[in-house]
Formats: structure tokens, C-alpha cells, sequence
RNA sequence: GGCUCGUUGGUGAAGUGGUUUAACACGCCACCCUCUCAAGGUGGUAUUCAUGGGUUCGAAACCCAUACGAGUCACCA
């Protein structure tokens, strides 16, 4: 029996070779520069922040020049897989504006020309091109059992040598053509291992695009490349499919680095181009003082749906996610105001080469800013979409009083430096709900009255307000002027430096008196503007609030 | 444990030998603005770049050691 017999005997029914293969999926036609890449998840749940952030900068790169970005899914560990883990991946992402220019489109539907991109529907590809390093003497049968790949590590163990699978200690490296025979005559379970040609001894040098000069070690484990259930690994697939795909840079998690030279040395072994590499450095965590990868289990906000539930707009997690990639995008941003962000050109070298602490802190100032720009008809259809959701009651008051809903939102924001007080849709009913009557009586009322405390002066304020001096249809200006006005005749002072220089004069300031009238409207302290919520409210819903003190 | 990478303020960071007495942003503090907030404005917030040593006329930047942190060492990706 010579090699070919061997892997036909090994991987049976296998009818393409390489060459056709190399065929079927030419190099593409792209520009010079264009960067071809893809996401690649496993469908094992929902996505990561982690993922979403990489996949914010391989869509970005991709796009910006004009290259392809694909969708891929690595389902070779099928014990992991989940159902309806390709359409929860294609949905969450798909929400985030992460859109493909090819791969996977549902659990059953794909475009491109270089399909299929589920990788479980790919073993005869995988397969042919095990059987070429078979034949060429560059893979092997290994026929150990989990007992016997035991024994080889406690052995290692116990010399102190490297742990694995490689030179003198790769039992079945050696094996020759009869033996092997004999093995699979004898029914024994097999996978596929690589004969690794490289030396540990050696360092093998590459650079990465954003870690730039690295040093590691030649790889010379003999390391799987078919598991017994016939999928190839992710180190074998990942040659298969970046080659085949043409894939121009492989962007992914730094936790893969110290896996290049496998990677590299599977690339050479079949004469192909190598890919450029990019190693994302983790999001972190800061956790009682050390720092941590992000952690699904352990951390609300390692989830994508965190963000949604808590009402942070999608746009905003974006921009958080590009500003954590590319620090100078808050600069540029800042300075192009009008600009889309795909004007935005990222850049390997700018990212960081070490973790970035995750800030929900930022994130929610960006979203506050966010927030801010959107005209108060957009807040309006995204809260009420929110509150469908979340949030019932304060829906139902939304859509009942829709013009009122939107005038509230309005309030100091379709101005040239406009408020920024919600962060998030959660916030929002915090901070609008005295302007609803609704939820203005069932409230337990706790009114902050500040320097005016006394009863009757309170409501002598109040009655000589609404009764000789409050008009729905003043404009901003009478109103305020009213409001000197009321306040010169009970005797306090209408201006504020005035006041400063002889408060003895007076029995308090304007601000006091508007104080009273605040809270007794809102209960609150602190609100917007006061003129405006007076316009909102009317006159009678004014006199009503008043006349419940 | 072996190998690899990293360490600039409360946070993200800019910065690769001199214009850095360390940019910018978030946070925090103070003050200013025709009412309270928010916003906006102004200023403050690292005598110093993990620590120790060295190279140099000169170092956050180059070299060495130490400490700390992270990643990896699966028939998981």
C-alpha cells in the first residue's frame, strides 16, 4: 500500500483534491488594500460585548476598504452548539447595524460564492485536505487512547518536560504503512495529527497588526487536525476556510496568539499565502482591584441584551466600542460633528495592545451625548418602543398623550447646545412622571421645599401667582418678568447680584420663590426649565397641584 | 511550572530620545451664567510615566533585573 491507498483507506470517499478546490474558490477581485474578513463565532449563545466589539472593527476595516466582510460559523464542536445559535448570533447583530456582505443569512440560507460557511458542512473539503498531507508524508493516524495520551503527560510530568504531543514522545509518528494496516484491520479509533517539521528550539518571528514584532517559539507539536468525530479542529479549519475564503486578515482575540506559529506553519506546509494576523486585546473588568476578562457568567453588562434592557441605545454602544478601539475617535468625532462615522478611518496601529478596562461610566456619557442629538419625535418612538417592552404603564401614558409626551421631551432640546439628562430610556420616566397626572397622584409625595418652608407663606406665593399673575400664553420673557414681578411685591429680591450685595434687604431671592412654585408643581428641586413645564402642564392642572398644599 | 505579551492619573488614553513642567476625553472638585437642575464656560485634579539599576549631554520613551497582571500549554473555539 503506498500513501494515496493509505488516505483514501484513512479519509474514504473523498473525490476532489486541493487543486480543484483551488479552483472553485478563486482569489478575489478587490482593490489593493481591501481587507477580506470575517466573524467567526461558534453558535453557542448569545454574543459576547466581547465579540460585538470585534466585530465593530472587522466590519469597520472591511468596509473602509472596501473590502469583504463575512459571516462564518465554527460549528465543529457540536457538543457546544445550541439550537437557534446561528439566528441569535445574525439577530443581536443585526440590531447593532452589523451587517455581512456574505456568509451565513439564517440557520439554512447562505450567500456568497464561496460557500457553504458552516463549517460542519464542509468535512469533504477538510477531509481532501487532510488526505494531501497524508499523502505527502505530513500527517499521520494516531491511534492513542485517552489512557495512553495520559500516560505520555504523567511521564512528562514527572521529567519535567514539555507537555505534549510531539518529536520522540509522539508514539505514533513513526508508524509505518503495515502497522497502521494493522490498526484499522483491528477496528481501532483514529484522528488525524499533523507531522509538525518545526523545532521548539527555534524562534520563529512574525508580525502582527496590532502588537506589531512577535517572538515565539517554532510550534512543534504534532497537534489534531481531524477529531474522531471526522470535523477538523479550529487550527485546521481555520487554514481550510481562511485560504479558501481568501481571507486577507484573521482579526480576532489575543487569547489566540500564541497559536500563530501552528497557524503559520499549517499555511507553509501547503505553499499558501499567510494571512495577516490582528489580536484584539480583551475588554477587562475591574474586580476588587485586579483586572479580569469580561466574564458572561459573572458580568451583566458581558452581555448584549444588558444593554437593551437597561434602554442604552444600540448607536451608543457602538460608538463606545469604536472609541475603546481607536481611542482618537472621540477626537475626530468632536471635530466632525456633521460626518457619518464610516468617514471615520480605523487603525490597526492605534489600538491597544494590552486590555482596556470596560467604563459603564463613558459608555453612559456617550449615550447621554447621543441621546442629546436625536430630535424629541425620535426619543419619543424609541421610548415608547422601550416601554413596550419594559415598561407598560409609562407606555400607555405614551401613547395616550403623545403630543404632551413629545413637548415634554422637547423641553431644552432642539437648540444648538441642547440638555443632556437622559442617559438612558430607563431614566427617563424618573425624570418625567410629575408631568403626567397619572402618575402625579399615585406618587408618595416628598416635597423639597428648600428656604421657604412656612405654610402660609407657601400658599400665599402660590394663590397671588396663579391668580394675578400666570398666563398660558406668555412667551418666555413676560413670564419671567412676572415672576420679578411677584416676587418684588412679596418682598423679595428679583435679581440675584442684588440680592448678594445686601440680602438683608429682602425677606429671600427669586430663586426661593421659584422654588416653591417648582415644588409644588413637581415636588422636585431640580427640574428643566420651569416656563416650559408650566406651558405643558396648563393652567388648570397648575391651580390643581397648587391648591393641594 | 514552561513559553509569550503587557504595566502612563480614579478610568480610557496621546506619546517611541530633547518644543512633555505628559495632549485629549470620562469622572471628581471649585467658580461663572436673568430661577433650581442639566447643558455650556473657566480653572483645579500624575513634580511624573510599576520598582531598582544602567546607556546617554538628555529617557515615560533604549537596555537589564525584580514585582505585578494577562494569555496559552484540550479530540473547545
Amino acid at each position: 500500500m503506498n500513501r494515496k491507498e493509505l488516505a483514501d483507506l484513512l479519509l474514504p470517499g473523498i473525490t476532489k483534491t486541493i487543486e480543484d478546490y483551488e479552483k472553485m474558490y478563486p482569489e478575489r477581485n478587490v482593490s489593493e488594500g481591501a481587507i477580506i474578513t470575517r466573524y467567526a463565532p461558534s453558535p453557542t449563545g448569545l454574543p459576547h460585548i466581547g465579540n460585538l466589539y470585534q466585530a465593530v472593527i472587522s466590519k469597520k476595516l472591511a468596509n473602509q476598504t472596501n473590502g469583504v466582510f463575512y459571516l462564518r460559523i465554527e460549528d465543529t464542536d457540536q457538543k457546544r452548539s445550541i439550537e437557534d445559535g446561528i439566528t441569535k448570533i445574525i439577530k443581536s447583530l443585526n440590531d447593532f447595524d452589523i451587517n455581512f456582505d456574505e456568509g451565513v443569512t439564517s440557520e439554512s440560507t447562505e450567500v456568497g460564492l464561496y460557500a457553504p460557511y458552516i463549517q460542519s458542512n464542509r468535512k469533504e473539503i477538510y477531509w481532501a485536505f487532510a488526505k494531501y498531507l497524508i499523502e505527502n508524508d505530513m500527517a499521520y493516524p494516531c491511534f492513542c487512547t485517552e489512557e495512553d495520551l495520559d500516560e505520555i503527560r504523567k511521564k512528562q510530568e514527572k521529567y519535567k518536560s514539555r507537555i505534549g504531543y510531539y518529536g520522540r514522545h509522539a508514539k505514533c509518528r513513526n508508524l509505518s504503512i503495515e502497522e497502521i494496516e494493522k490498526h484499522i484491520k483491528n477496528g481501532d479509533k483514529y484522528i488525524i495529527r499533523l507531522k509538525s517539521p518545526g523545532n521548539f528550539e527555534k524562534k520563529f518571528v512574525f508580525n502582527d497588526c496590532i502588537k506589531g514584532k512577535m517572538e515565539l517559539p517554532e510550534n512543534d507539536q504534532d497537534i489534531i487536525i481531524i477529531k474522531s468525530d471526522g470535523l477538523p479542529t479550529y487550527h485546521f479549519a481555520h487554514l481550510v476556510d481562511d485560504h479558501l475564503m481568501r481571507t486577507t486578515h484573521v482579526i480576532r482575540g489575543d487569547e489566540w496568539l500564541s497559536s500563530v506559529p501552528i497557524h503559520t506553519q499549517l499555511f507553509r506546509m501547503f505553499n499558501f499565502k499567510v494571512p495577516k494576523y490582528a489580536h484584539i486585546a480583551p475588554l477587562l473588568k475591574d474586580d476588587e482591584g485586579t483586572k479580569r476578562k469580561l466574564s458572561k457568567r459573572k458580568d451583566p453588562e458581558a452581555s448584549v441584551t444588558y444593554y437593551h434592557e437597561q434602554g442604552i441605545p444600540n448607536e451608543a454602544v457602538i460608538l463606545y466600542l469604536t472609541t475603546v478601539a481607536n481611542s482618537n475617535f472621540e477626537e475626530w468625532l468632536d471635530h466632525n460633528k456633521d460626518k457619518s462615522i464610516n468617514e471615520f478611518k480605523m487603525e490597526f496601529k492605534k489600538m491597544s495592545t494590552s486590555g482596556a478596562l470596560f467604563d459603564l461610566e463613558k459608555l453612559l456619557n456617550i449615550s447621554k451625548n447621543y441621546l442629546s442629538t436625536l430630535k424629541a419625535s425620535e426619543i419619543y418612538d424609541r421610548i415608547l418602543n422601550w416601554s413596550n417592552e419594559f415598561d407598560l404603564e409609562f407606555k400607555n401614558l405614551l401613547e395616550k398623550y403623545k403630543d404632551k409626551s413629545i413637548a415634554i421631551f422637547n423641553i431644552e432640546r432642539e437648540q444648538a447646545k441642547p440638555r443632556k439628562d437622559y442617559a438612558c430610556y430607563s431614566d427617563i420616566k424618573n425624570q418625567v412622571w410629575y408631568m403626567y397626572d397619572e402618575l402625579f397622584a399615585k406618587e408618595n409625595k416628598n416635597y423639597e421645599f428648600q428656604k421657604i418652608t412656612d405654610k402660609e407663606e407657601i400658599k400665599n406665593i402660590l394663590n397671588t401667582y396663579i391668580n394675578e399673575y400666570y398666563n398660558d400664553f406668555d412667551d418666555n420673557e413676560t413670564w419671567f418678568n412676572k415672576m420679578k414681578e411677584l416676587a418684588e411685591k412679596l418682598g423679595y429680591a428679583s435679581n440675584m447680584k442684588e440680592y448678594k450685595l445686601n440680602p438683608d434687604n429682602y425677606k429671600g431671592n427669586i430663586a426661593d420663590i421659584s422654588n416653591v412654585l417648582r415644588v409644588a408643581l413637581t415636588t422636585k428641586a431640580t427640574t428643566p426649565d420651569l416656563y416650559s413645564i408650566m406651558k405643558i402642564l396648563g393652567k388648570d392642572t397648575i391651580k390643581q397641584r397648587f391648591e393641594l398644599l
